[in-house]
DNA sequence: GCTTGCTCCTCCAATCGCTGGAGAATGTAG
DNA sequence: CTACATTCTCCAGCGATTGGAGGAGCAAGC
């Protein structure tokens, strides 16, 4: 391939970042990655920077920020002589966010097991697993 | 409201269930209720089984388990004769999952923690936040 | 120059599990 | 009889991709 300039089409884009194609382009679509320069064939073209931008992205998604917050901590990237309590309070919920949901995961974990230990293993008149999910079934649960 | 041999109307039922009306309706559609009865105004009509079984689908999906699961768990519940070891397995695998995600979100935890902490409430230039998404976006990836 | 095969383009539909709105019909209370 | 609440069906949208169809471009070998 000739990169000029090291700008590279998507599929090279894509194997350095990490990201698949067409996740590219519809964080293309969504404005994420604003507009990119196209070839005269009318292909994408990344540069170094571009694709960095991309593995930024990826690694923010994987840390499960939304494409909101994302949104916002790239602009910030963009304008590094702003103050950085936004960046920080973006990471601080979605640190809360992880919190709240290890600790919800882990009261499914031991409502399972319990359904699980306490389990004859004989018929399914006699399983545990259904008659937790059918006795629970009866409580009064909070509404919203 | 008029309640003939029990049956109430989707609002109720609902209530009843704390499941939300179009939720009800949704299950329905995809086939984990069977087809209601209807009144002669053509609306629909659960009697206490149905509410009950409503509730268990509820708690199912609390637990977090898919819609396929809990169609083969209200499979087997409704026919109690069968060895309960593919509810066994059910439940087992849902338990995979959760330690799974739970240890899969731990790391993400003390990865926002170390973000944080080592954020000098600066200028973004310096942020730790903005930094380590940054950098870590040069490292290469596990593929999947 | 021409064919082969890969990559790229755009557009659109599907995923999962709901959720809610539009507009009509039916039921209930005063 | 008149309000008002509830229900009906149908359909579109959410979030964040993912993948297919059908067509165009591009690089390499002959």
């Amino acid at each position: 391939m000739t990169e000029i300039r090291g700008d590279v089409p998507i599929g090279t884009a894509a194997r350095r970042s990490g990201v698949k194609v067409p996740t590219i382009r519809y964080w293309e679509e969504i404005g994420l990655l604003g507009v990119s320069p196209r070839s005269e064939g009318n292909r994408r073209l990344y540069d170094a920077a571009a694709v960095r931008r991309l593995a930024f992205i990826r690694h923010a998604r994987e840390l499960g920020f939304e494409v909101e917050a994302i949104r916002t901590l790239l602009d910030l990237q963009d304008n590094p002589g702003q103050p950085c309590s936004p960046a920080d309070s973006i990471a601080r919920a979605r640190l809360a966010d992880v919190e709240a949901r290890i600790a919800q995961l882990e009261a499914l974990k031991h409502e399972l097991r319990r359904m699980i230990e306490g389990c004859s293993h004989d018929t399914i008149s006699h399983c545990r697993v259904i008659e937790v999910l059918t006795d629970h079934a009866e409580c009064r649960h909070h509404v919203r």
